[in-house]
DNA sequence: GTTCTATTTGTACTAACGTTCAAGAAATCC
DNA sequence: GGATTTCTTGAACGTTAGTACAAATAGAAC
C-alpha cells in the first residue's frame, strides 16, 4: 500500500522474482536430495545463479529453510481453505488432496514433512508447521462439534499422508475417506465392499 | 549360535559393544542436532572415539543411519509387543505409549521421526519404518475386527505422536486415548441421534 | 548527463566433510 | 613361543561446505 499509482520499483519487482525462483529451487532440492541436500551450493546451482545471488536474498540456510517451508504450507492451507469455503463433502475434499501425495503431490508432499520434521527442532518453524494443523482442524470442525472428533481427523490426516508416502502401493481414496469419516464420527459400520454410502 | 560351549570371541565381543555405544552415541546426535547433525566425525566425538574407528564399524554413513533407526524402532516395535502380550486394555497402553513423546521419550520420538522422514527416500529403511506401523495395526486389530477400524488408529498414533512432538502444551493421556478409542470405532456416535455421547 | 540504490557476479578464505591407509595393540589359535 | 584375526589409532587425501567481499551491472531519482 501506499504506491497506488501502478508505478513499482523494477529492481525490487526482479529481486521478488528472483526470491521465489531460488524458494522453488530450494524445494526441487529438498524433493530429489532431502532437506539435508539443501545448501547455498546446491540450491544456487538448481536456479542456474551463482552461489552468492542465493547469500544475498537469505543470508543464512535457516532462512532459505523457513521461507521454503512456509511457501509448502501456505500452498497447502490456501487448498484446505478453498475445500472449507467451496465445497460441499468437506471430508471428501480433504481425502483427495491427502490422496494427492501418493501421485502427482508426492514430491510437495515429501518436502513438506522433511521441513515440518525440521520444525520440531527449530522454534521458528513450529507456528508454520502448526498452520497446516490448524487449517484441517477448522475443516473438521464443520463437519463436527466434539472437539475430541476434530483432534482425530487432524490426527488422522497426518498419518494418512505419512502412510501415503511410505507405501508402496497407494490407497485409494476410499480408503483415505473412509478412515476420516471414522475418524469424525460419522461411520458407525463398515462398508463391505463397494459402498454406496449415503 | 554354534558355540554351546560358554567361550566367546572376546575380540568380536568387544566389537559388538562398541558398534551399540556408536549407535547409542548416533541417536544422541540425532537428538541433539538433527539427521543432518550425523557425521563419522560428530559421531565419533560424542563416542569419545577417534573418527576411523566409527568408519571401521559403518563403512558409510548411510549404514549408519540405517543402523539407528532399526535400533530405535526395535525398541518401540518391542514394547507394542509388549502391550499386545501382557497388558488388557491395549488401547490405553498404546496411549501411555505415545503420550511419552511430549516427556521422557521425546528425545527418542524425536529421532525416530527424524530417521523415518529419511525412509521416504532411502528403500532400504522403508522396512523399518513399516514395522513400527505394522506392530501398531498389530494391537489394533486385537480391538477391533475391523481393516478400517484398524487403519484409523495407525493414522491417529502417527499423527497423535507429530502433535504431541510439535505443540508446546503436552495433551493429556485421556485425550490420546480417547482419541484413539474414536478411531477405533469404539467411542464414535453410531448414527446422529442413536448416540448418547459419553 | 550524475548520483544513488538494488541486484549480480567472481573469487577467495577457513573449516569440516567422507573416506583411505598403513601401522600399532589386543585377543585368539597353533 | 609365533601366526592370525580383530580391533584401534593417527595422519592424510581430495571435496565441498558457509561465508565474506569488492567490483560490476541495472534501474530509479535527480
Amino acid at each position: 500500500m501506499g504506491d497506488e499509482d501502478g508505478r513499482v520499483d523494477g529492481r525490487t519487482e526482479r529481486g521478488r522474482r528472483r526470491r521465489a525462483e531460488i524458494i522453488e529451487a530450494t524445494l526441487a532440492v529438498v524433493t530429489r536430495d532431502g532437506a539435508g541436500g539443501v545448501t547455498h551450493r546446491t540450491v544456487a546451482k538448481e536456479a542456474g545463479i551463482p552461489t552468492s545471488l542465493s547469500v544475498y536474498y537469505f543470508a543464512t540456510l535457516d532462512d532459505l529453510l523457513v521461507a521454503a517451508l512456509s511457501s509448502v504450507a501456505d500452498v497447502y492451507t490456501a487448498r484446505v481453505r478453498e475445500i472449507i469455503d467451496h465445497r460441499d463433502d468437506k471430508l471428501r475434499g480433504l481425502a483427495e488432496l491427502l490422496h494427492e501425495s501418493a501421485g502427482p503431490g508426492r514430491e510437495r508432499a515429501l518436502a513438506e514433512r522433511e521441513l515440518s520434521t525440521l520444525a520440531a527442532r527449530r522454534p521458528a518453524l513450529r507456528p508454520v508447521a502448526r498452520g497446516w494443523r490448524e487449517s484441517v482442524a477448522e475443516l473438521a470442525a464443520a463437519v463436527t462439534d466434539e472437539p475430541e472428533a476434530v483432534a482425530a481427523v487432524v490426527a488422522a490426516s497426518e498419518g494418512l499422508c505419512t502412510a501415503l508416502l511410505l507405501d508402496a502401493e497407494p490407497a485409494p481414496v476410499e480408503h483415505v475417506h473412509g478412515v476420516l469419516a471414522r475418524a469424525a464420527g460419522l461411520r458407525a459400520a463398515p462398508t463391505e465392499g463397494a459402498g454406496r454410502g449415503r
